[in-house]
DNA sequence: CAAGATTCCTGGTGGC
DNA sequence: TGCCACCAGGAATCTT
C-alpha cells in the first residue's frame, strides 16, 4: 500500500474538504474487506467531522458523537474527494457523502484495506493500533529505538526496520531507500549494525519519509492522491524498482534480491 | 521467543 | 490476441 508518506498525503488532501462537514450519507457497496465493515457505520450519518488524524498507516476520522472511523488503505487502497454524481467504479467500496456536496470514495481492488466504525473510547487503544512502535517523524523515534530493536536480532536490518513494532510506516519502498541513504547493505544482520550507523539510519528514515511527503508520495501502480493525481516521489527513488539500472550516484548497476519475502534493492558500491 | 513462510484478493505485466 | 505464471506498496497468523 500506500506507505506512511502516501497515507499522510491522503490525510492532508482530505483534511480541508472533510473537517467541519457533516456525513450526510454513508454508502457501503461491499463490506468484505480485510475485515467486514460493521453495520454500525450507518450511525456515522449525521455526525460532524472534528478531525482527521494519522497513526502509523491508519487514518482516524473523529466524529462529534465520540465515535470514529478507522481506515487503512491496505496495499491498493485510495481515498478520493469527488462529486457524488461520479459513476461508481468496479472497486469503489464505500462513499461518504458530505454536507458540502462532495463525496469521499474508498477504492481498493485487492480489498486488503479496512474501514471500521469505533463507537467510542480512544481509537488509539484499538487492538489494531496496539503494539505499534513510535512514529518516525515524531521525537520519540531516536537512535535508541533502533538500538533496542536490533539488539539480539539476526534478521536483516531491512526486515527489522519494516517491523511495525520497531517503528511504524516504513514499508518496502522506503526501507530500501532509507538503507541506501544511510549507506548500509540491507542484508546486514540487525545486531551487526553499529550505533553510529544506526544513527545515520534513524536520520535517513526521517529524511526519506519527509522528502516523499513533500512530493505527494510515491505512485507505482494504484496509489492516487485524494485529488486523483499521482505522487511524484517515484522520480526521486535511488534504488527501489531500479534493478540493473545505474546507481544515481556511482553508476553501478542496482542489485535486487528477495529478503523477508519482499523485493529488495541496493547499490553494491555505495552501501557497505 | 525469534525467524521464516503463508495467507487474504485482484490486476498488471511479460513470456511464449 | 490469448493464456498463464508471476509479481505487487501490508500485516496478521501460522509453523518451525
Amino acid at each position: 500500500m500506500p506507505e506512511l508518506p502516501e497515507v499522510e498525503t491522503t490525510r492532508r488532501g482530505l483534511e480541508p474538504h472533510v473537517v467541519g462537514t457533516t456525513l450526510r450519507e454513508v454508502i457501503v457497496r461491499r463490506r468484505d474487506l480485510r475485515e467486514v465493515i460493521p453495520e454500525s457505520i450507518a450511525q456515522a450519518e449525521g455526525r460532524r467531522v472534528l478531525a482527521i488524524r494519522r497513526r502509523s498507516k491508519y487514518l482516524i476520522v473523529d466524529l462529534n458523537d465520540g465515535s470514529s472511523l478507522l481506515i487503512h488503505l491496505g496495499m491498493s487502497g485510495s481515498l478520493r474527494v469527488i462529486p457524488p454524481s461520479e459513476p461508481w467504479k468496479k472497486h469503489d467500496h464505500v462513499g461518504l457523502t458530505l454536507s458540502s456536496d462532495l463525496q469521499v470514495r474508498f477504492h481498493d481492488p485487492r480489498r486488503f484495506g479496512i474501514v471500521l466504525h469505533l463507537s467510542g473510547g480512544d481509537p488509539l487503544a484499538h487492538p489494531l493500533l496496539g503494539n505499534l512502535g513510535p512514529e518516525p517523524l515524531e521525537d520519540d523515534f531516536t537512535v535508541e529505538t533502533l538500538v533496542n530493536a536490533c539488539a539480539k536480532r539476526s534478521i536483516p536490518i531491512k526486515v527489522a526496520i519494516m517491523d511495525a513494532k520497531t517503528v511504524v510506516g516504513v514499508g518496502n519502498i522506503y526501507a530500501s531507500e532509507a538503507l541506501f541513504r544511510a549507506k548500509i547493505l540491507p542484508d546486514t544482520p540487525a545486531n551487526a549494525v553499529s550505533k553510529s550507523r544506526l544513527k545515520r539510519l534513524t536520520q535517513a528514515i526521517r529524511d526519506v519519509l519527509s522528502d516523499s511527503i513533500a512530493e505527494g508520495g510515491t505512485t507505482l501502480r494504484d496509489f492516487l492522491k485524494s485529488d486523483g493525481e499521482p505522487g511524484y516521489f517515484r522520480q526521486k527513488l535511488f534504488v527501489y524498482d531500479r534493478k540493473d539500472e545505474p546507481c544515481r550516484v556511482c553508476r553501478t548497476p542496482i542489485r535486487h534480491a528477495v529478503m523477508g519475502q519482499r523485493s529488495t534493492y541496493w547499490c553494491p558500491k555505495c552501501q557497505k
